[in-house]
DNA sequence: AATTAATACCTAAAATTCTTATGTATAGTA
DNA sequence: TACTATACATAAGAATTTTAGGTATTAATT
């Protein structure tokens, strides 16, 4: 099973550029999703997600709604505007790494 | 100060590539040049940096001779065969990275 | 002359984030 | 009946980093 480690902070990233993109989302959809798009590559384990998630709840970038679909619970997980925000912030914070790790160690991309 | 925030396992490769271009460096010499070549960006914090050579030393990725410069110690580390082989693979590790960072969030450089 | 900044090494406690290992529960499939 | 997929969760441990200290010499500033 090829699965990269992941890159310290990234996660919450992903999180939510992901949303930013789906509206919604609950967690299980997020690993799919992310299995889906990175081929395989990139497994977002439950240990790290969840907390994730109820951190970025706790700090007021998500607002949760939990739904019963088919006798299972689901909680959907949305931008709030702070949330929003945040995600642009986060995903220049990325680039500018991914920048700053090319002036370091040669094009990479 | 502008200083982004290390990724985590980013600094190893970070170290490792230097050195393969430097043939041998310093500890303190490499928190300079990082810093010289990231205009500042990244700022490698010695807490972070002495750790991780003398991990890379005792895991056979890094030799050390004790140079007396002006009546300081220097300790020139340099890689080691296989410190050579690890900086390929922690490269491609990182470009990989990258590559499903792409996937995932987009274009980002 | 005395303090501060720069050079050069170091470690330890704490924080952060992730992996690994569990646990619960329902629905569908072999 | 057991396994897989769906869907949530937490807790112990590992790994890596930040923060905060410590020692010592030399150069620059006050």
């Amino acid at each position: 099973m090829p699965n990269s480690k992941l890159y310290k902070g990234s996660l919450t990233t992903i999180i939510l550029k992901l949303l930013n993109e789906h509206d919604k989302m609950y967690g299980y959809e997020i690993t799919q999703k992310v299995k889906e798009l990175t081929k395989g590559e990139l497994n977002i384990t439950e240990g790290a997600l969840y907390p994730s998630l109820h951190k970025l709840e706790a700090d007021g970038m998500l607002d949760v709604e939990v739904v019963k679909v088919e006798n299972r619970l689901r909680k959907y997980y949305k931008l709030t505007e702070s949330g929003t925000k945040e995600t642009v912030n986060k995903l220049e914070e990325l680039q500018n790494y991914i920048k700053t790790m090319q002036a370091l160690v040669g094009k990479l991309a």
